[in-house]
DNA sequence: CGCTCGGTTGACCAAATTCAATTCAGGTGG
DNA sequence: CCACCTGAATTGAATTTGGTCAACCGAGCG
């Protein structure tokens, strides 16, 4: 069992994972550090290195011309990253905290070598690649969504996403995240998603404050953002 | 070489393929047919197939509850379809000819197998996956663009995709698509998107006309639509 | 000839940005 | 303790961008 750690617990998502595979991925951890809010995960290059957040909030992002930041995806406790965020894909795509975060490196050579030995281990991988596909082109969706219903979809994505991994209930969530960190989610000014935040806390649909955001009705939420969670893909490869 | 096959040329961006892994592939085929402009390419359930767009010009796209269209992909001629747009992976993601296209189906299983089998392979389906990944994530930092800049950038990408299998000259080529199609692309009105293009041809940037788009000075307009190409990943895995 | 589709236009409305300023809480130095 | 500073949330006003509605035009086609 992956019981205690996020990243096991994740990818056992796509198909069980063998104690022999659990193992070998457990060996890869070489270091521990931690990552101040607001910088970097990814500095300089280091060639050779993976990483996995074991706590905090962080994202992928890019930063426009005019110095916008505009943020393409989460990276949550158990998400792996610069898997494939790295040198021929994607030279501007960076990954940031954007609370303080525990982060773990990898050996990128050794779990690539997994994945080449290992039938589970391949099936995770790809899995986890899968549903970052997947997840993206349901963000580029969302952004044909007026604003009130693109932060709705987003609060109820992320909603679904930490209640599996034990750190959402079943209508609310830590989000210590600033307004501004999300409108770069959204894509929107920090202007406007406070009004847009302001009319959704109006309309009743949900609180948001000191870091905690209650969704006043779940279903009716998801019905309001068009959320439909297929895309997140929870039950692995299918049949 | 894979001179005659645009899918062959594509793959093969992410590094060469011995002649026997080449037949292999080609030896997939099992079925030709001919999609009409409109029509979904994938229909039903079929399970076990995988298709190949040999001609015309298709797209990955979802449908809005208010019933907008947003198309989240193109596919090309060369691009492959419906390998990971299924089951588990995006119910409500599909896929369909905008033009006439020409559509080969191939075995699904058996493209597993060899995926499993051939290293060659097994890189080649990576690296199509990635750049799809990274695709999506430069289209939803495009989002973020206003409506002229998100065009010019549209037209970029796709002038050089279009290059790079023999369909593009240096600065025009042919776009048998309608501006309405374009502006689901965009995630913008069809009114918005005339007005667009409108202020692009004022401004000397660009000529459309008959399907044939042309662009002034491909430099310049590069600049405009903050495009760099890094993103599409034509240098396969890099170093 | 009349139909349809794509492109185009105008008028009006709604959504979102920008600029500017204010409030408030927490933290720091005196 | 208080003055000061900073970062985040908030508000107002003016402006720009994009959407909606409606109409019109022109080419191709049965």
């Amino acid at each position: 069992m992956a019981s205690g750690d996020p990243f096991l617990r994740k990818l056992e998502r796509a198909g069980a994972l063998s104690d022999e595979e659990q193992a070998e991925l457990q060996a890869l951890t070489f270091n521990r550090r931690a990552v101040p809010a607001r910088n970097d995960i990814v500095t300089g290059d280091i060639p050779d290195r993976v990483y996995l957040v074991m706590n905090g909030f962080a994202c992928r992002y890019k930063i426009l011309r005019g110095g916008t930041r505009r943020i393409v995806s989460f990276v949550l406790p158990g998400d792996l990253c610069y898997m494939h965020d790295t040198g021929a894909f994607g030279r501007d795509l960076r990954v940031g905290a954007l609370t303080p975060c525990s982060v773990v490196d990898l050996s990128r050579s050794e779990l690539i070598e997994l994945i080449g030995t290992y039938p589970g281990i391949n099936r995770a991988i790809w899995w986890v690649t899968l549903r970052e596909l997947s997840r993206a082109r349901e963000w580029i969706v969302n952004d044909t969504r007026p604003a009130d219903k693109r932060l709705a979809h987003t609060l109820c994505e992320l909603l679904v996403c930490l209640q599996v991994i034990g750190l959402a209930d079943e209508d609310s969530f830590e989000l210590p995240l600033s307004q501004s960190d999300v409108a770069d989610v959204l894509g929107i000014s920090h202007v406007h998603i406070n009004r847009v935040v302001q009319s959704l806390r109006a309309g009743g649909l949900i609180t948001w404050s000191d870091n905690l955001v209650t969704i006043s009705d779940v279903q009716e939420f998801k019905a309001f953002g068009e959320f439909d969670p297929a895309y997140l893909c929870f039950d692995g490869f299918g049949p």
